[in-house]
DNA sequence: CCAAAAGTGTTGAGTATACACCCATGA
DNA sequence: TCATGGGTGTATACTCAACACTTTTGG
């Protein structure tokens, strides 16, 4: 990663060519060489898989114009660092997270989409394997909490679009890639796996047809332990490959 | 769309909460209330149908540090427009385009694409049913032309990946939506229809085989009028519906 | 031995592919 | 009449969905 040049020298440069052929369009602002531009923010929509379905995260945000609202971790992107650099650090920052998987998914430009100022937005979505992996807050937040994905509360900004979005990303990855090994523990049992489709899908699979499926296409490597419990013992598998980009299922 | 506040304000308000909850990381911009922040660009890889294939629209740069070298349209974003409307200003700016298909792609941040500034840059897809439709190009640019879309020359900054991704996501969309009504005339023959996906997919179709799935999907409306040329007239076709959106074709 | 979850095959329908010949026209 | 591109049907392989019973264990 390259370092960052100083301010006023960013601002200038990359201004440069505009300002050369549009000097009209700068207005009242150019008394100063760095012309009103918008900022670029990051927001991750948080997914984890529990008991009862997807569950999405959101903090409760403690300043700021929305003071107050439920909102996915972002927050503005700094001079030299990545936007998946950016969104790693907001995630930390906002869920005590240092390990996720992640992908862009759209970016929501908007000029009135922050009332205050002109943000754009590069919305994320984000998947962990186990939601007690959140852990504290920054002072930015009033404390978090995971919520059903179906049953979102009002959101900040325009928040619930990216809800959406995150989760219509999710479910036609989940079709098509490996996408899955990132929501679910190093070992796992079919009817997890399985459940996993069903909470994402929002529907019953069948179980003799999911499993066909899956086997053709040769992701699973079957552990030798098997998981006991209350009743017959269910083999474990893990994925061969845990890494999403890698592998397209079609 | 709502009128964006003074650039003082905007600034303060946005970076509120973060001046406020990690005050040592603004370093030695703190002076000001204005951190620096990294700029937003949009950048749109433009493609027609010619005689012999796919093409995409270049232009040389007339200044800036890659001044010289071939890229696509592009420039910062503005206070107070859509990134939508930042993409088809810089259209009109360097290719005389006011109306063309347009479609969000992915937002490259890396710090170093640009080497004298961080601007995190928008790209986007645009699509045109005639290459002859654009028309002069602005001061930013020395001139422009189409090439092959297979035989870029080299691209300034990360062009190139964007060129990439703008092809998948072209390839991928003439599959299961009706995006091919961007790139043709408001009537044209079911072999030019084939013609437009053989040359983007990059492979030959089968005639008969396309025209039943083309058929069976629905889409297409037999207008009264024939083609009259060198043999055979052709009968003509037009898309029931030329917006992209509405339909799924799976 | 009972309750509960794990595991397993077959059939039928629909979809996708491969493939070759006649048609209509202008020159 | 011939050269050129326009237009059409069938047979086969494959993929996807529907469907129910047996197995294994713990209690």
């Amino acid at each position: 990663m390259s370092s960052a040049p100083d301010r006023a020298a960013a601002v200038t440069a990359a201004a440069r060519d505009e300002l050369a052929t549009a000097p009209v369009s700068v207005g009242s602002a150019a008394h100063d060489a760095a012309i009103a531009r918008p900022m670029v923010a990051v927001d991750t929509v948080l997914f984890a898989l529990e008991s009862r379905g997807l569950k999405c995260y959101l903090a409760r945000l403690a300043g700021g114009p929305a003071a107050g609202r439920w909102a996915f971790a972002g927050g503005l992107v700094r001079v030299g660092e990545t936007l998946d650099e950016a969104a790693r650090r907001e995630l930390r920052d906002a869920a005590g997270l240092d390990e996720a998987y992640l992908e862009q998914l759209f970016s929501f430009g908007d000029p009135s989409r922050d009332p205050t100022a002109h943000v754009v937005s590069v919305a994320y979505m984000a998947l962990i394997d186990d939601p007690r992996r959140v852990g504290a807050a920054s002072a930015k937040y009033r404390g978090g909490r995971w919520f059903a994905a179906r049953e979102l509360p009002e959101l900040a900004y325009d928040h619930a679009l990216m809800a959406e979005y995150a989760l219509g990303r999710l479910r036609a990855k989940l079709e098509y890639t490996n996408i899955a090994c990132t929501m679910l523990p190093a070992t796992f049992t079919f009817a997890e796996l399985e459940e996993l489709y069903a909470a994402v899908l929002e529907r019953p699979l069948d179980r003799r047809n999911f499993r066909r499926r899956i086997m053709a296409m040769d992701l699973l490597r079957r552990m030798p332990e098997q998981r006991r419990g209350a009743h017959r013992p269910a083999a474990l598998y893990a994925f061969k490959h845990r890494s999403v980009g890698a592998i397209q299922m079609l």
